[in-house]
DNA sequence: CACCAGGGTGGTT
DNA sequence: AACCACCATGGT
């Protein structure tokens, strides 16, 4: 069992995905950082909320109050970081000259500078990375962890950038790994926790309920 | 009532 | 390097 197999056999159970739901670069960006640790139903409240103030664009973000942004976004949790660290990550936009400028960056040294900004960490540098900019990265998560540990057996106790190096080998094309963490997510999300014996999905190794 | 959701940070061992 | 508590709301 690989990971091209996986990306298939996922695609065939749940079909695709369409990520990112976005209209703009900006969107996106402020979007992974408000969907972690909760629901995109939640975060996607929290956007509708700040598009109806017309506040979702980093020059008026950046100059916001607090406040402000927390009574838009409070919906997604843990409001007072989140809207401290969607100030900042605004606030570099606006310093690096626009979505737009960010795009004509290197994949390693946007990564890295992403990196830096407080509330970004590997997962949501590296969603940033391939939904608003298409570049070629893998998305490590929770469920992608448990799925490798799963497939390369047991007392295995695999790094991320091993996880990273086999999956890629594999899988290198921006459409292909836009779909596969879109489907991994929805796959641990949904699927597996209502169906526990997940008769259909085709990988049952990588369900919830299957024991390694 | 407990548990989880498209994580990250800072402190302790 | 591997844990841990914490951040907080909304749904099941």
């Amino acid at each position: 069992m690989v990971f091209g197999d996986v990306h298939d056999l996922l695609l065939a159970a749940h079909g695709p995905q369409r990520w990112w739901p976005a209209e703009s670069r900006f969107e996106i960006i402020a979007g992974a950082l408000l969907v972690q640790r909760t629901t995109w139903r939640s975060a996607e409240k929290a956007l509708a909320a700040l598009q109806g103030r017309r506040m979702l664009d980093p020059v008026t973000l950046a100059a916001a109050r607090a406040a402000d942004i927390e009574s838009c976004i409070r919906v997604a949790g843990f409001y007072r970081s989140k809207a401290a660290r969607l100030k900042k990550l605004s606030q570099f936009v606006v310093d690096c000259g626009g979505t737009d400028a960010l795009a004509d960056e290197g994949t390693d040294r946007l990564r890295e500078r992403l990196l830096r900004l407080d509330g970004i960490g590997a997962e949501t540098a590296d969603a940033i990375l391939l939904y608003a900019f298409a570049r070629p990265v893998l998305v490590i998560d929770a469920y992608l962890r448990r799925f490798a540990q799963r497939l390369a057996g047991v007392g295995a106790a695999i790094a991320d950038d091993e996880i990273a190096a086999w999956i890629l080998a594999e899988i290198d094309s921006v459409p292909k790994l836009n779909e596969l963490h879109a489907l991994v997510v929805a796959h641990g999300k949904s699927h597996c926790r209502k169906q526990p014996r997940c008769d259909d999905c085709g990988v049952r190794a990588l369900c919830r309920s299957a024991r390694p």
